[in-house]
DNA sequence: CATGAATGAGAATTCATTCAT
DNA sequence: AATGAATGAATTCTCATTCAT
């Protein structure tokens, strides 16, 4: 019993983020997601108090699992550069493992779905705070906020570029993105931040 | 006569703008559309043949006026390090200009919608290619495809970042979004970039 | 300038009677007639005072034209059975020439639009004292209410069965609607009921 | 449960027969079918996938009905004439059974509503076929497919005459649609055709 | 006469949710 | 826990008509 239940919920769960994923959390409806997740249509209001519900649930998942990259990359036993490497290695294996759900997540942020609105803004604030941190203990200095300001979100952005638009990387560049591209990627990535801080500097 | 239509389209555009930028195209209704445009609800359907076709028009109208700052940049007598912080400067300037535009653009460029997939990925690889273009004219290598490939969408999306999250950084980073802020926003995205480009040349 | 006018007029009808006959009065739009006769929309409320006054319209002109053909063939020199051929030749002619406007008005009969049935009722009734008496000049009882009852519109429903069904007929029997062919058409519904009518008397 | 469920069915289509017969497809509304129904309008969708869905239904529902009459009546042990007397009766019987259902068929047969354009024209053929083997054991020469082209949909048209007239025919005939009055009806049209048919012969 | 814009009512459909079982 | 039916509001779109020019 628990079982099915477990079961069905992770179900709707899972046909949710690839829905709201690909359409957006407006553009998809509860009829597709329980068809897609086979699920009866009335089990989405038993389980989540209805569509809003997912979405929420959806947010508190992410970033659950989302924040605990930023925490664990602050090692003293490393260099910062490589806490650096580290922390975008981290980024794209986890952007790679959960691709719908990121992007959902990402896409969503600044639209205005007001029973969410707090409950975004308070996570992406907990958010910035941690990379803050991180920048600043990779050199910049603390007292030019607006430096820290204009690279902490250009970094994700900047990293999460290549997944929005994969469809058409795809066919523009000719890649398969497959592990070794992956390792470029994120060389690449941040060779480029590093050199760029450094010339901040 | 031309003035009141020329007048009752534009309003229902630039509503549309708003809205879709606020709400994403889905979560937009074509009542709230007219209500802000203070427009009968079937002048929709009249002037763009259902609300399919503002976002046609709208994606149409964007990237025609878009396209152009990549274009003009490119000016032989400037040096390289010229020409992009020209461009990344055009490029604040669309974006504070036209931020709501610009927005919506961004954020339903990777969404589902059929109707508009066809025309979205031309004009986005119409897009790209200009942009790739321009790098390798800054002397990135051509025959590295993927340094082109990674490089060009991370710097658009690592500069719309501010704007997407500008609630947001008001809030973490008390910050006011003057002229002034923005001359440093764009002297910092060209350094990062310019001297990221330079380490991984 | 009264070219102009009756010859949009004239085009109103005959776009309407195509698309009347194809789509019934209700499947067809204003919007949709307006384009096929190359005229504004507004020229409709214009000539016709709006939409039922073109089918006002139409039911006269057809009548005007259509109970003539009853009234001719009523010759004292002539035999009854010539009179009566002479009028199932004139009516298949009558429906060949006009077999959008007939089948028009034969769909539409019995169909509930407020505005015409009196105008509908009025104009049957005339059409069916004629038909009957028709029937008894060729013999049938006119005590008999009942058998004139039932074969007056049998003959009419019989005549244009063929019309009504002529993109089928010409796939299930390879029928091609020639001048021969009508010239049969018109002999063998004559001899049915020549035949019929004196196996009633 | 069952119950409710094959009740709100059953009572939208019935609604939609008797409007779709008074009014036509295109003539009436979901709304009106759904009060008529004492149903909620969203259930039309539910049930029957949209207002095409019903038409659909109908026609499907309608011919199962109706081509087991021509089916039966081709009975080796009796004349030809006992088949047909048996087939006009059976068919007149049907109709007086399912009147509206009957005239709804037949006046939207030849209109074009494209999604059901191929369903109508398979069954029509179905029909047809079947109702020139019909003719054809009755004695016509089957050589002669004009014949049998023209007396097949002239009998069923003929016989369904009276009823889409049914209104005016009370007022013109002061006829009573009773059963002694079909009784007449069948005999008429019967004798009517048999002798016709002989005379061709 | 003719036009394009505008209107408001109504069309069909879809929405998320709720209910009884 | 699960279902299918049902609901009512809201969706987009189309309708016939009218108006100012």
């Amino acid at each position: 019993m628990g079982e099915t239940d477990k079961d069905a919920r992770q179900r709707i769960l899972d046909a949710s983020i690839a829905l709201f994923s690909k359409k957006g959390y407006a553009g998809a409806g509860v009829r597709e997601i329980a068809a897609e997740a086979h699920v009866n249509l009335a089990m989405i209001s038993y389980y989540f108090n209805g569509k809003i519900g997912i979405l929420k649930e959806i947010i508190d998942y992410f970033f659950n699992l989302y924040l605990p990259i930023f925490k664990n990359v602050d090692d003293p036993e490393k260099s910062p550069e490589a806490c650096f490497r580290q922390l975008v290695y981290n980024l794209v294996q986890f952007i790679r493992q959960n691709t719908e759900l990121f992007l959902l997540i990402y896409n969503e942020l600044p639209l205005d779905v007001p029973e969410v609105a707090e409950l975004k803004s308070r996570r992406i604030q907990e958010l910035l705070k941690i990379v803050s941190g991180l920048l600043i203990r990779l050199g910049l200095n603390p007292e030019n906020r607006i430096q820290v300001a204009i690279i902490a979100p250009s970094l994700i952005s900047a990293t999460v570029a290549q997944f929005r638009l994969r469809p058409v990387m795809k066919q523009v560049y000719q890649i398969e993105p497959n592990d070794r591209y992956y390792e470029k990627y994120v060389d690449t990535i941040c060779t480029l931040f590093l050199n760029g801080v450094s010339g901040l500097k």
